[in-house]
DNA sequence: CTGAAAGCGCTTACAG
DNA sequence: CTGAAAGCGCTTACAG
């Protein structure tokens, strides 16, 4: 009552109308009218009713989210879609509603289909998780363009004028797995890195997680061998099989595995098929193959970072800066989490 | 327009002010006409439009959260204020006010008072850390009469009628802890269980962290030796390392301590002020001090559950309750999180 | 037991 | 460039 738009419209000595003209920066005001009207809105600290804003306004807000779309090889991307429901259903009160798009993982040009499809639409916020570096930025700049903000998750692209980026510090969560690892070998043994990718864009992503693991005994007083084996462009089961057995083979004393993502549980199954669970394994992503393993204790640890969570802070971030014109981080590292056979059980995703 | 109240009175034959009567089960309604209206709300599914009623509600909500005070002993406690005030920040645009009550953790009359404090006023829902079981309980029942909701953190009240519990499972938490110290130690070796705590009635707690612990060694392959100390009600810095000294000189061999609460950095500080590093040492909670003796080695892993979010989600669930009619979890334990030197930086307390 | 009217704090056409 | 009026979907007195 006394900080509303009616106290600002009788101080100025103008109509409701020409208030709300200034407060969404609209055309139609002289600049004598609209520098008195921001003058009272500062002195008066005013702060808009979302409440009464949204219920007043008929007009609905439009996100959308692009991910990679779930497969057998991708379960991963189950978490973020439930995120995003999770968000949508808190703020659809709010009349927003969530346009879903998802790409193919293995096929760039599916991204840059499904970017262009969103922007032939009328959209507000934008949550995209940017696994193709050059085409994340095309994509991002004509959203700049448009001035529809954006927050990634998942990885992160450098050097972007993007909202939000929510999700690993990929270095430090590698660096942490060599922390892990640190506690399973002894100072002599033999350690085997091992990335799983069909693309090569992926390895980015990847490397960040490998260079960080490497980096941990660069400088530690524990002196361990470590090899590494890429396993690319085919992942399915055999290959893995017969990559693995090669490099076994030839490496008999091999006394860990870490593996840089959620592919973690082709190597578990090929140890175990194998006899040797007696190697330690570390991998990434809280998937049912892979907590399987955690519960036979051939996997030893996995890294997660919550993609449930991350897409929904995504959509909430978005909405923060969307509908309630609030601050956002640039930046929100998510916790790197270790789950065991231990805590598996009350983890959430 | 075609769900609303003004459609349900429509159908009805009756006022908007009808309709509201019955929606919230007030008084002075003919029991054929709440049925009609009842009838036909069920008929079109009728959801309430919260903006709208927050909106034009002038009456303010209010919620009550009745935790520790903090002190240097109990630093832990800033933790959830933080959660209770983002939670406020952000439901307080639809007209929630929170009242903070604070009792001294050492005093259960405090608990008693405040508590009483709390009842005198009208309130609609309460968050509190039931520390002490009997005066909660009995707080418990006198909230359950009045029909206000309550949330419990930190810890639970067992056979109690509340809304929800948001917490550790505290079992599983000594149990994890057990499997990190597993990875420290060899078959044969001692491990110390250290318990630090003022009031004999927040054992209870730390006892629920033990048996966990315990029962982990138990059936393993792995056979150690475990022994205790508790030490209470002086827990001053003098008094822990008195006891340490004690045990420690009793026990030259012990490879592993496992301080089952907040207070492993004075543990910490003992074990560093005596050159006695080598000791592995796991402990609780993410608070500054301990940081530091993460950091620097004394501390290998401490165990955290998050207790801003606690709280946060706390307030949280009751604004889901009372004002959404929402559903809410009545357990809802949180992750088990395990940090390192490795990923303390990244973790959301 | 029930209804008519005003109002919550905004936004939206429409008219000038 | 600006204002008057209606309306978003509820709740709140007040009158009967």
């Amino acid at each position: 009552m006394l900080t509303g738009v009616k106290e600002i419209a009788r101080r100025a000595n103008v109509s409701t109308g020409t208030v709300d003209r200034v407060l969404h920066n609209r055309t139609g005001v002289s600049e004598a009218t609209k520098n008195k009207i921001l003058a009272i809105m500062k002195e008066l600290d005013y702060q808009p009713n979302i409440l009464a804003r949204r219920l007043a306004s008929k007009k609905v807000l439009r996100f959308a989210s692009l991910i990679p779309s779930v497969s057998a090889e991708t379960e991963y991307w189950d978490a973020p879609i439930k995120g995003i429901e999770m968000a949508e259903a808190e703020i659809k009160q709010f009349g927003i509603v969530i346009d879903k798009y998802f790409y193919d993982q293995n096929d760039k040009q599916s991204f840059v289909k499904q970017s262009n499809n969103i922007l032939k639409t009328p959209i507000d916020g934008i949550l995209v998780a940017p696994i193709f570096i050059e085409e994340s930025l095309a994509f991002s700049k004509l959203c700049n363009l448009k001035k529809i903000p954006q927050v990634f998750i998942n990885s992160d692209i450098p050097n972007e004028s993007r909202l939000s980026y929510i999700g690993p510090d990929l270095f430090q969560s590698g660096h942490l797995s060599a922390h892990m690892v640190n506690y399973l070998v002894a100072s002599g043994d033999k350690i085997l890195i091992v990335n799983i990718s069909k693309e090569i864009d992926s390895y980015h992503h990847l490397m960040r997680k490998e260079e960080g693991f490497i980096a941990y005994f660069k400088d530690h007083q524990k002196k361990v061998k470590i090899i590494k084996t890429d396993i690319t462009p085919d992942t399915d089961y055999p290959s893995v099989a017969k990559r693995l057995t090669e490099v076994l083979t030839e490496h008999t004393d091999v006394k860990a595995i870490f593996v840089t993502n959620s592919r973690v549980f082709s190597v578990a199954q090929f140890l175990q098929k194998t006899n040797q669970e007696h190697i330690f394994l570390v991998g990434y992503d809280f998937l049912p193959g892979s907590i399987e393993h955690l519960k036979n204790g051939v996997i030893d640890f996995l890294i997660c970072q919550k993609p449930q969570e991350q897409a929904y802070k995504g959509i909430m971030a978005l909405y923060q800066n969307v509908v309630l014109n609030g601050d956002v981080e640039p930046t929100y590292f998510m916790p790197i989490d270790v789950i065991t056979k231990e805590n598996y059980t009350s983890y959430r995703n």
